[in-house]
RNA sequence: CGGGGCGUAGCUCAGCCUGGUAGAGCGCACGCUUCGGGAGCGUGAGGCCGGAGGUUCAAGUCCUCUCGCCCCGACCA
């Protein structure tokens, strides 16, 4: 998408809702499941066109547009330049970094007339690597950060709520290239933050997290987490040590566990049918938190064993990047016999099949006595010991965080919150993965060819202004933030049969554009309550509406969506306190 | 990819079990009344019932195949 300006000489773009394109429903879909879908399809906003690809209507681009500005802005002071790259990019340059066999189904593969191989670009590392080898030589060219706003696909298993997760998006990605770690240190910092501005400016509710790096690969990264119950990533966060973390990725610290006791014997005991934890606990009546739960994983070819403690899960992820495997499943219940010798449900730590390798989670580590299935039919252990009766070839962290978690930070004492969150943003330190692997060099000082240091800065942009709305909406519509609101203000003709409000109206229209006011003029010939409603329905900021009542005492009438109290002001008055609330409401 | 569901008017959906004249609400057009929170009455336009085969005197309805879409599970800005 090319740079545009909104701040267009006014009186050259007259929006006359009459004339503009802008149509509201009452129903919406049954499948529209979330907030921001509903509202912004029966807002006009968006049109699917097949699943995962929306058409962005006109009003709905203006909002794109006013986050693209925010974004343009912060990342200019972050000195990163814009450019543009291809949105269909040759297989070739994805052999070169050995992501055209990695990636999967999710890289839209294409052919051209000469059957020649291309894919339909989710991401840029391939391309401005590519160009950036060719341009850059020697380390006084460093750094350099260079950023475009396009459309990219991701073939998504399951696109759903509208622009949350689409398969065609508009992202900001941004990519800087460095000497050294140290000088990728300082960029990755000056992103954070230009982050922290952009989510700032657009008036969300926001958090940045640790995260988990992906398919993307690379060493460090932060996600940037807009605070939202329908988001689809779960986020642990202690306000009191300031640790926060996607689930996927946060640790926590130890966990209370009961004093030791003196060992007892094993003991098999017959645990008929009873298979998940809460049953075994209940039936030997003890406490969850003593029994160990061994889940059988496999990994590629190979099978796993992982203990943890009885009330807690596995994080996956965790454990996906533990074990380095492309497939990391939950074992069909063929390959928990051959491992077992059981049927699914009597799993333990004691007696496993050799090529079984057995990892621990550190909650289990300071058990003792504890009960855990005996791999066999109907059977689970008492009175079973680390060391003793079984010993782990690993302990790992494999511990999915969850609320009410310490904090891994060491002195503090706070707790994890855990909190649902839409993923708006995420910026990695790539190391030089792709400069390695694409022979990105540069000459340093001694003249020695290296590889470049790499950071990649993804952002959202139609995702972020889903969240906006899913942060701000109530039952009759969205409340737009001012940075995002496609126009300031709605100013409605109540009555346009009335000539003397029509006349008004019209003069207060011509004196906002002349002010450089960003306003939708809704000059339809319809009924108030149409009207109303649809106002609540597009959620403009700041509304006038000029009817025929309150004119005969010379007065309009003002309000903000937000509260919605709504002011009557002297027609003279009007627009420089319009201008004052815009203001107000800049954020 | 596994499991479930849906394709009928511009939109949201009924009708299908039990085969026999194609329906409702909303929207749209026209008229009269109404006119500060999605008006009322009347009239009207609008359909190859996703597509292809089959069963039947007869298929929106039953069967088979196909295409598309959606929901629940494994991916990610």
């Amino acid at each position: 998408m090319l740079p545009q300006t909104l701040s267009h000489h006014p009186l050259e773009n007259p929006m006359r809702w009459s004339r503009y394109y802008l149509f509201t429903t009452r129903e919406v879909p049954a499948d529209a499941e979330v907030v921001s879908h509903r509202l912004m399809i029966r807002a006009g906003m968006i049109k699917k066109v097949a699943a995962g690809i929306y058409s962005y209507l006109p009003f709905a681009l203006r909002s794109l547009q006013k986050l693209e500005g925010i974004v343009r802005k912060e990342l200019e002071k972050a000195d990163c330049v814009e450019l543009s790259m291809p949105a269909v990019q040759p297989a070739e340059l994805w052999r070169e970094s050995g992501r055209w066999e990695q990636y999967g189904k999710e890289l839209l593969r294409i052919q051209d007339r000469h059957d020649r191989d291309f894919c339909f670009g989710p991401t840029h590392e391939e391309v401005i690597t590519d160009i950036v080898r060719h341009d850059v030589r020697s380390y006084r060219q460093l750094p350099l950060n260079l950023f475009q706003i396009q459309t990219k696909f991701r073939d998504e298993i399951r696109p759903r709520f509208g622009l949350m997760r689409g398969r065609e998006f508009l992202m900001k990605d941004a990519y800087s290239f460095h000497a050294d770690e140290a000088c990728l240190d300082r960029t990755y910092r000056a992103m954070a933050d230009a982050y922290g501005r952009i989510f700032q400016a657009c008036g969300l509710d926001y958090v940045s997290v640790d995260a988990d790096s992906g398919t993307i690969g690379g060493s460090s990264s932060h996600e940037y987490m807009v605070v939202a119950s329908t988001g689809e990533s779960v986020v642990v966060r202690c306000q009191e040590s300031g640790y926060a973390a996607n689930v996927e990725k946060a640790i926590i610290g130890p966990l209370p566990t009961a004093p030791a006791e003196d060992p007892q014997p094993l003991l098999e005991v017959a645990t008929p049918k009873t298979t998940a934890v809460a049953e075994v606990a209940e039936f030997l009546g003890v406490a969850e938190e003593k029994v160990v739960k061994t889940l059988i994983y496999e990994v590629d070819e190979a099978l796993v064993a992982i203990a943890i403690r009885g009330d807690r899960e596995v994080n996956e992820v965790k454990l996906k990047n533990l074990l380095d495997g492309d497939v990391v499943v939950l074992a069909s219940e063929e390959k928990v016999r051959q491992a077992t010798g059981s049927p699914v449900g009597f799993a333990g730590p004691i007696g496993l099949s050799e090529e079984v390798r057995l990892i621990a989670d550190p909650t289990v580590r300071g058990l003792t006595n504890f009960v855990c299935g005996a791999n066999k039919a109907d059977a689970h252990f008492t009175g079973a010991n680390w060391g003793r009766d079984a010993s782990p070839q690993q302990w790992e962290d494999v511990l999915l965080a969850q609320g009410g978690d310490p904090t891994p930070v060491e002195g503090s004492t706070g707790v994890l919150e855990q909190f649902r969150g839409i993923e708006v943003g995420h910026i990695f330190k790539l190391g030089t993965k792709y400069s390695e692997a694409m022979n990105c060099n540069f000459l340093n000082e001694e003249g020695k060819g290296h590889p470049m240091a790499m950071g990649c800065y993804g952002l959202g942009i139609g995702r972020t202004v889903a969240a906006a709305i899913e942060q701000n909406f109530d039952e009759d519509g969205i409340i737009w933030p001012m940075p995002l609101a496609p126009f300031q203000v709605l100013l409605i003709a109540l009555n346009p049969k009335d000539d003397e409000v029509v006349r008004q109206a019209e003069a207060l229209y011509d004196q906002l554009r002349e002010r450089g006011v960003e306003v939708l003029y809704d000059d339809r010939k319809g009924r108030p309550g149409v009207k109303f409603k649809d106002a609540d329905l597009i959620g403009l900021p700041v509304r006038v509406v000029v009817g025929a009542k309150s004119l005969q005492e010379g007065k309009v009438e003002i309000s903000l969506r937000r509260d919605r109290e709504r002011q009557l002001v002297d027609v003279a008055d009007a627009v420089g306190r319009v201008q004052e609330w815009i203001e107000g409401e800049a954020t």
